[in-house]
DNA sequence: TAGTGGTCTAGACCACACT
DNA sequence: GTGTGGTCTAGACCACTAG
């Protein structure tokens, strides 16, 4: 059916897709649009209706078109923005700025789970938990500070651990499977803790990233990264079906 | 082949993924782990290859797992956080916390576009811009600033809108067909101007949002959205594949 | 009730990477 | 070579829903 020769490197379906995308990002199909029914399609591009319903299924998990039964597929409008954010391991981040990395543990303790540490891991037994500070350096400069908890139960040889080579996240992450993760980003002003370990003036406006961690059965662990706020920013992206 | 009830209401290639997920997540297919091949799990599943490799794919394309010619499927280790960021409508976000709404457009000039603007809009001709400052309350007090630049070649129309119904961001978005955005998000103290328009203190912090927005052919619109630092946040998920 | 998308099959050939 | 995943087909039956 198809040529004999492949036409261009693309995988058929590939084609497809750029075809329909581009008519929806030009305009040319507006939202609110009806798309050719599968059928129709599959005549178009004589191809099988699988081939077909692969692309306009992914079309609409990548959120530019909607599918509804009896009706047809329709372009939807761009919707609230949502967008990838990539939060990098701060040492690649470091070191993408063409700067030295290293890290200090600046505080270590353990003891059974206060209410702010239940609170912060989203738990309710007052399990054993592991509470660290640490400096992030960019060359000479401090670049982060970060405050963590761990919850012990889940990761019991984090007390053995000196932490001396990885720092805690990269470490957790070797060791710990599959996760799920909330992220919480705000502005605020240092505290004196925080400013007085990243040698900024306390109030100066300052990114606040909190991170709770949790693995199949129970929370794992707790961070709060503290940039200030000159050096440092979140790149996002949003564009349709990353494919 | 397939069981002539449904056993549960989840497709084959459903429940096979979540079978699937289910192992990785649980850490009982710990990362570098060679999942079966899919001939094995046609055989294990009784269905056909396309279904079990369906199921691979969308895994592959979460970044739960990688696949290799010739070696199989492998467990990834979890990357570098990446995670999904909703943007919502700050019309929607400020009914969400159950207070009014309005919005107030302050200032507005059109012009060709100096050398920032052309810089924020990431434009290289010196195309006619409208400049809008706008500020949006939640109840009484201010919420955010909006400082927006539009692209008057691409979207001429905006010349003749009063913005007294919409504001600039749902309008554009209404009228705009689908575009890419990039967004940057820092903590920056806040300068005398957006200062004096949420009533806040110069230097207090603040969380910048600033989104770029493309069309099929050109810049759209720049914005720079600045939120007092202790009345927001954003919320990012990071979850293996969803579906 | 008719027509859409949702799902699935049992094949097939190909490209690639490891040997 | 050899075996993996990548792609594709030409059907089929089902579930949902608009008219």
């Amino acid at each position: 059916m198809e040529a004999l020769v492949n036409p261009d490197r693309r995988s058929l379906h590939q084609r497809i897709l750029d075809d329909v995308q581009g008519r929806i990002l030009s305009g040319e199909w507006p939202p609110g649009h009806r798309i050719p029914f599968e059928h129709e399609m599959t005549a178009q591009y004589d191809c099988s209706r699988m081939t077909v319903s692969k692309v306009l299924n992914q079309l609409a998990r990548a959120g530019l078109i909607e599918r509804r039964r009896r009706s047809g597929s329709f372009v939807l409008r761009p919707h609230s923005q949502s967008a990838v954010l990539e939060i990098r391991d701060i040492m690649t981040e470091v070191q993408a700025l063409g700067l030295a990395y290293r890290f200090e543990i600046v505080s270590r303790a353990k003891r059974r789970a206060t209410r702010t540490d239940l609170d912060r891991l989203h738990l309710e037994a007052k399990v054993p938990v592991l509470d660290l500070a640490c400096l992030h350096f960019a060359g000479k400069e401090p670049f982060c500070h970060e405050e963590r908890l761990i919850n012990l139960d889940a990761v019991p040889e984090a007390d053995a651990e000196a932490f001396a080579e990885r720092a805690p996240g990269p470490w957790l992450v070797e060791r710990v499977p599959w996760t799920t993760a909330e992220h919480r980003i705000q502005a605020i002003g240092a505290n004196p803790l925080t400013a007085a370990a990243l040698g900024i003036a306390e109030g100066a406006a300052c990114l606040l990233i909190e991170r709770r961690t949790k693995g199949a059965e129970q929370p794992i662990t707790h961070v709060r990264l503290t940039y200030p706020g000159d050096g440092h920013e979140l790149v996002a992206h949003f564009a349709p079906s990353r494919n």
